[in-house]
DNA sequence: ACCGGCTCTTGACGCAGATCAACAGCACCG
DNA sequence: CGGTGCTGTTGATCTGCGTCAAGAGCCGGT
């Protein structure tokens, strides 16, 4: 599980020197918002001024249907996304934090196709697509920049796919917590110590389990003395190395898989990746 | 089960008036070519004049971890991408024909994050990137339709996580089938009867079940005279309809979600594109 | 302070799908 | 031709996780 998005993490911290001349100065994820990412070219900066909206916990930002209008950067709280089949059945899809982007995925259709409901009280910079759109025929910076955007945004659904795909509940559990570990570390908050936005449901959901098999995993790592858990929301990460060993070494290995050419193959890299 | 991809579909073939200029005209996927997208602004399309390459059965298109370059248009065969785990396992994450785009997961980090293998001899258009990002500075219209492309493919990746979230075994592979069915209708062949390029476990991979399951679920389904098996390879579908019923009633829906406020709330509608 | 409604945990049990195994069809090849 | 390897089918058995159920902790409202 090497973290590929770490070393990208680290890009855009270097990338960002300048500060942007808007208000994203004083913006608390501003060190991981994308409109950090475009780095030298600031030309344009004073234009990506952008409204604010503030939602509360349990409400939706927009919801799947709606016309799509805006983009939507994550200035404070969290946030889950989530489809919903037209039996009633939910798909969380998944979880973000401060600074990343929502609502990507109404792009192709010009209506979301996703649920984003705030897991706490939330402010957000609504981004409208169109400005984008004007902008980028002046900053190609910032059309690339979305194109990274969406095109890692794929590339985390693939690896979400992966564990759906073949992990067991277990390793499910240990890749999620790795990951939100991961994302708080490169937001400069401690990996080890993080409290829990979402329900046991919820994280069931996304990770394609029942929230019984979530609470039993939690239990079972805290058996272990793997991870502890605090008022049922707080999680500290006693030992990752292995937590981390957790994954990859527990299902059998398919020989049949092993036998065939791809196996001198590069592994990939960003599975804890979310 | 509505077919959202469907009525974007038709909406692409009404706005291919005009046959681009280049060699695209001849190709066999130009109805169904992003690059046909575009539309009336086609002062550019002379420069979309890309290389072809073919690729043997079996063989890689290109590997995670390679270097990004280009993407690629299918012209003709089918491929499949996969992500590989660092012990080997392997999900496949879709299954691409005629006319669909390779590669999206690579402009992100600029190296692919999936491998595309062919699952039949097969031709692709190469585009390189960088005469994407050089022209869309003129061609607003083509960069917009990147971005579009991109986004489709994250809400089709979804999709797949809510398939592989919250699916039994025969509901995935109805889906599946009922999916091929609408691309093959969208490509002018009749939507009851195709051919599977992939194996058994290949299909199974991909919807993260074991290939002795999906043959059980095709025999069952061939038991109950939904569905025609010939040499294996042959599918023909005897009554979407009753297929189409065996989703989304099969699983108790759940009361609470039912409860909840988002009861009222639009289905997902592209549940069955991929 | 008390109550009603969530959220979470834990146990007992059942089942869908994985696993293991045997075999059949078929392409390819010496 | 017979052999080798790959793909698919089918049966028997096992098991991880879902399901059902009971109860405990916690929070907000009145």
């Amino acid at each position: 599980m090497s973290l590929s998005i770490v070393a990208s993490v680290a890009a855009r911290k270097a990338a960002i020197h300048a500060a942007p001349s808007s208000s994203c100065a004083l913006c608390a994820s501003r060190r991981l918002c994308w409109s950090s990412d475009v780095g030298a070219d600031d030309s344009w900066h004073a234009q990506l001024e952008f409204g604010k909206r503030k939602i509360k916990r349990g409400s939706s930002l927009f919801r799947m249907g709606d016309a799509f209008d805006n983009l939507y950067a994550i200035r404070s709280g969290a946030f889950k996304s989530s489809v919903l089949l037209e039996d009633g059945r939910e798909q969380v899809t998944s979880f973000k934090m401060v600074g990343e982007l929502l609502g990507l995925d109404g792009i192709g259709t010009d209506e979301y196709m996703s649920d984003a409901v705030a897991l706490e009280d939330a402010e957000v910079c609504v981004i409208p697509y169109a400005r984008i759109v004007a902008l980028s025929h002046d900053a190609p910076a910032l059309a690339s920049e979305i194109n990274r955007m969406l095109s890692r945004e794929i590339a985390h659904d693939q690896s979400v796919m992966a564990l759906l795909g073949t992990m067991q509940a277990e390793e499910r559990v240990v890749v999620f917590l790795l990951n939100l570990a991961q994302r708080y570390e490169a937001r400069g908050y401690a990996p080890n110590e993080f409290m829990l936005r979402m329900t046991r449901e919820e994280i069931g959901s996304y990770l394609g389990l029942k929230l019984e098999t979530v609470s039993r995993v939690f239990s079972r790592l805290q058996a272990l003395a793997l991870i502890e858990l605090e008022h049922n929301r707080t999680v500290r990460l006693l030992d990752a190395p292995k937590l981390r060993a957790r994954i990859s070494t527990a299902v059998g290995v398919e020989s049949r898989i092993a036998r065939t050419a791809r196996a001198q193959h590069a592994a990939i890299p960003a599975i804890a990746a979310a």
